[in-house]
DNA sequence: TGCACGATGAAC
DNA sequence: TTCATCGTGCAC
């Protein structure tokens, strides 16, 4: 079930292709009521202080200061002022990318929808709490899966971006294709 | 110190 | 289509 976590170098890269890569892999909170493991079906890279969809592109603050750190760190933010959304920082440090997580397919210990990333937080067990921690340090990581099957990649609008101008057309929501967890077709 | 506004989800 | 709910960022 469990596969080989992510090194660092893995998200030390073009933020496009590290959401694509990401779809498939297995999202891992250790807590201290048990393993929590699902697997990534839909993802958006927001790419930088000058993609307008992304919070980096409103410059660093205190609460996007973790998106312009390291790579291989957890973004957790309150969105609408219930839901907490997680996202992967990508690309070296100053970058100010990241990857969101839109939604699982539950594996392991996993109770509740899993298709929206406030309902992938919940079900998660993730909120502010884990805001900048290491993914490659033991509590919350990403994992190969043991075998992964072949998937097809859909490219789409990203969700709830209207206000970023030409930025919100652009192709950056990947998911699994037929896949029933992806939160929205 | 006040206030407008969300990378959402659920109800109506 | 509307609303719950609150931290953040910036105006005043």
């Amino acid at each position: 079930m469990k596969g080989t976590k992510l090194p660092r170098s893995f998200y030390d890269r073009d933020t496009i292709e590290v959401a694509r890569d990401l779809l498939g892999k297995l999202l891992v909170h250790e807590t201290a009521g048990g393993r929590r493991v699902g697997r990534i079906v839909e993802v958006e890279a927001y790419l930088g202080e000058h993609d307008l969809a992304a919070h980096s592109s409103k410059g660093r603050t205190e609460r996007t200061k973790v998106m312009f750190g390291p790579p291989g760190h957890a973004y957790v933010y309150l969105i609408y002022g219930m839901h907490c959304c997680m996202n992967v920082v990508t690309q070296r440090e100053g970058h100010a990318s990241a990857v969101l997580l839109r939604a699982l397919e539950p594996v392991e210990g996993l109770e509740g929808r899993t298709q929206g990333p406030g309902l992938l937080c919940r079900a998660m067990g993730i909120d502010r709490t884990l805001n900048a921690v290491d993914l490659t340090a033991r509590t919350l990581y990403i994992a190969s899966a043991r075998q992964e099957p072949d998937i097809t990649i859909v490219k789409r609008p990203r969700i709830g971006v209207d206000y970023a101008g030409h930025w919100a057309r652009r192709l950056l929501r990947f998911y699994v294709k037929g896949n029933a967890f992806v939160s929205k077709v």
